[in-house]
DNA sequence: GGAACTCGCCAC
DNA sequence: AAACGTGGCGAGTTCC
């Protein structure tokens, strides 16, 4: 296998550099007047919350202690009300040691105004972080998002001015309102290439797995869906079935892709009940949690199998977990065990696109560094490849931005076609034929937004 | 009055 | 023994 040199990491940072630059200078368009109307209907209704939130007990003690001084933003305020005047036992604790109130610590509590708060919380960082963000970078309708190569200790990229890769989609409402600001030039369309699984796939580049690799090579297998069977302890299941839909979700979520970044068992048995619904304490009854196709409960499943309270279940996930890196994924774990000590040995690491890491790094940096940057710099290949066929062709179509795995394009439909035949051509000749390390196919997915119409996914 | 910090929260 | 990887940004707060 030939890996790169530090001299081929430079060429693809200068590189890299100067396609980013092009797509700096395109910008992205923005609908300038969307986003104040959004704003202004916003700020009606943060208002409007603002108001419900005064009627409250909460609100009225703690107008009463701060006066003046009270914020309704401020955290710290809303710690000292909650967990010193009400005297509430803290859910949870922030890294510095404080009771925390995000949003998981305030859901668990029964405080009537929390659910305000929360709310207001979501509907400011929408209208503050996004649409007012966009209106303040925007200039003559379009913003020039910054991507910087030099800020990341992975030698992934970074975004600022604003950020373009953190805004909303997981959750619908929010992910509508942000992503109709951003529209494509008229008589285009917005496309968004995507590697799929692209860190799950330079990940077996490294530890050549052999059982991930029947995974990644079986299109019919589903690495997800299995460990959603031995979770919940079923012997078969369906993913179209919504019961069976929500525990894949939950596996994949809660278990494997945490155990890829060097989670372990104990947090994840706690995500896992979250997502299925089960308490993290005491017995579990039969009538507990998701409600399975024939009606009854994964409670009663559970118990069945012999899991009968979350400890039951906590040892079940360490057993989970032994299985998972002792037997299932074997080669992985060696490898991840050899790079370490490698790291340990020589002081740094470097990895298959000639990057090197250096300075002090914990075992889950050692490991997880080089699948997250040579995954990114395979999307920066691809983007500098596709920059240049673009302005040798002369292309209508821009290349506007960039989100680690994806690409955004600012297209011409009469191009569409040439567009996805040449990402084709890059990602399954140029990339492998670049990379020799490169030991398994890549795929990059297109979609297609509507001519003249915005950035919001419509399922 | 600004730099630096904490916290919370958005993305991959 | 340790125990989820990488960022940017807004608001509040603290420090100088």
């Amino acid at each position: 296998m030939i890996k790169a040199t530090t001299a081929d990491a430079y060429r693809l940072v200068h590189n890299g550099i100067l396609a980013l630059a092009r797509a700096e200078r395109e910008g992205i368009r923005i609908d300038v007047e969307y986003c104040e109307r959004k704003r202004k209907q916003l700020t009606r209704r943060i208002d409007w919350l603002e108001k419900k939130l005064e009627e409250t007990k909460l609100y009225k003690r703690w107008r009463h202690i701060y006066g003046k001084r009270m914020s309704i933003g401020s955290n710290q305020q809303l710690a000292h009300m909650l967990y010193k005047v009400m005297k509430i036992e803290p859910a949870k604790f922030t890294d510095k040691g404080e009771p925390s109130t995000d949003e998981d610590a305030l859901s668990r509590l029964n405080v009537e105004g929390i659910e305000y708060i929360l709310r207001l919380r979501k509907y400011t960082k929408i209208r503050n972080t996004y649409l007012e963000g966009f209106i303040r970078e925007s200039t003559d309708g379009y913003i020039h998002p910054f991507y910087n190569l030099h800020n990341v200790r992975t030698y992934r990229s970074s975004s600022e001015a604003p950020n373009f890769q953190n805004i909303p989609k997981r959750d619908k409402e929010a992910m509508k309102i942000c992503r109709r600001a951003i529209i494509p030039r008229t008589g285009h369309a917005l496309i968004e290439a995507d590697f799929s699984a692209l860190e799950v796939n330079i990940s077996e580049c490294y530890h050549q797995d052999p059982v991930m690799m029947d995974y990644l090579l079986d299109k019919n297998s589903d690495m997800h869906l299995d460990m959603a069977k031995q979770i919940f302890m079923f012997d078969s299941m369906d993913k179209k079935i919504p019961a069976h839909a929500v525990m894949r979700q939950a596996a994949k979520n809660g278990f494997v892709f945490p155990q890829f970044y060097g989670d372990y068992y104990g947090n994840n048995a706690s995500g896992l009940c979250d997502w299925v619904k089960l308490p993290l304490s005491g017995k579990w009854a039969d009538d507990m949690g998701l409600e399975l196709p024939d009606g009854t409960h994964i409670g009663a499943h559970m118990r069945q199998q012999g899991i009968k309270s979350f400890d039951d279940f906590l040892a079940h996930m360490k057993r989970v977990e032994d299985d998972f890196w002792g037997n299932r994924f074997k080669v992985y774990n060696e490898w991840k065990q050899k790079w370490v000590a490698q790291y340990r040995k020589q002081g740094y690491l470097q990895m298959h696109t000639g990057f090197i890491c250096s300075g002090m790094m914990r075992k889950n940096e050692i490991v997880n560094y080089p699948i997250q940057g040579s995954a990114f710099h395979c999307l920066l290949f691809t983007f500098i490849e596709l920059d240049r066929i673009a302005r040798e062709e002369q292309w209508k179509s821009k290349i506007i931005g960039q989100i680690h795995d994806s690409i955004l394009i600012d297209a011409h439909p009469d191009e569409f076609e040439r567009i996805k035949a040449a990402l084709h051509h890059i990602v399954k000749e140029l990339l492998p034929n670049a990379w020799k390390w490169i030991i398994v196919p890549l795929e990059i997915e297109t979609e297609v937004y509507g001519v003249d119409k915005p950035w919001v996914q419509v399922s």
